[in-house]
DNA sequence: GTGGTCTAGACCACG
DNA sequence: GTGGTCTAGACCACT
């Protein structure tokens, strides 16, 4: 369900925070659903625990998730797609970096446009 | 002509080459231009010229400018604004993660092209 | 009469015992009322008797209610609501906290005894 | 600067957190003042370099200090005492346990707000 | 069984 | 020097 790249420069507990985020968003788990034990997951990685449980952390902050003392991890059930704006602008910033790049290698808007709507099909979701 | 963010989460030396890319794109830097040199930049910035020399490093490495023994530091000549697709690749591995965390916040696939016409448009290229 | 937020931070059996103080508090419950068995409330609230029990083991130690073998469990025929002047340390000590809090939030004094008194009558006792 | 009590329930990031924002409140420390790094106080607390760093993770995030990679940590320059709804509302969940609490013991409304007075003088702020 | 906390120590990028 | 990340393993409270 998770799948680690230890090659990528993105830290672990983020790749598991981008996955989750990504099988809820493409709808593979939905409000209420369990999610694996931080111990369990941990295993399954091959990492340690307390790696699995700052993402749970984070992911919790961000009410993507909530645990339940002694029960386990579950999909939020007030999880909510609404817009952030503060998070929004978060994404702006480094699409600015990203679209400078990009004119640097010669694509003009739509061309960039196109990448863009390309790589959200690349997405599946 | 560029400005440091400290409390910013990017590396000083990444937003030099990303402003010096920038002034590029955007035709305030040309061809052959003189660009301060390290010790220059570095009095100027505050900041200790070996992260300018890093910067510098970087940007000659993608043929952006080039250092000419004895005479300074230079927009490069054979400045190509070529697609590499290896780049592109790059961006596109960080355009996911963003597009996911839009998502995330309840954008389409037609609201995020708009932001990120709107993003393009404010760059000013 | 008692109910359970699973999601709360605060452990299930001090739910329990704050929920059974407030009925005695309210005069919900007097003295010599019988309340449910371990078992009845574990069956009602969906829970393992083993929390039941943990809570009603605490609120015996406070003298909040006493079990009559064969008879079951009662509100406390001595109960008291005397000043226990360590237990008002306790909560003095949790108060500076969140005091804190409410002032890093810009309350003043005044402000604070407000939002106290303000809490109090939500309390509804 | 930060004391450390190993006896109290509240775990020790927590303990920091809440002396900084003391410190904060009190005006001991105000925006811009470099506070000590992770590893000195790591030191001096006699705790390990992780602890801190998960207090200090807490604090950047409640826009207490802000982190200048290589340079140090820092009281935020944009540190403000303006009311957060949301935590506001924290306390108080937190503040109806405490109030229901000294009601048991006896306290009548104005005996609580007399404590809480005189719990506020006793924060010096 | 669950998650939360902490220790002791390591490696890395940045400046 | 700084903070960020991760490992390996421990102890604890709660259910």
């Amino acid at each position: 369900m998770i799948y680690i790249d230890a090659k990528s420069d993105k830290p672990i507990y983020e790749q598991i925070i981008e996955q989750m985020k990504f099988h809820v968003a493409k709808g593979n788990l939905n409000s209420g659903d369990a999610i694996p034990s931080v111990r369990k997951m941990a295993l399954d990685l091959k990492i340690t625990p307390g790696t699995v449980a700052k993402a749970y952390a984070e992911l919790e902050r961000q009410n993507v998730i909530e645990t339940i003392r002694g029960k386990g991890t579950f999909i939020a059930q007030n999880i909510s797609f609404e817009a952030d704006a503060k998070k929004i602008d978060e994404v702006k910033r480094r699409l600015k970096s990203d679209l400078l790049e990009l004119k640097m290698n010669g694509l003009d808007e739509d061309e960039i446009v196109k990448l863009v709507r390309e790589t959200y099909k690349e997405l599946g979701l």
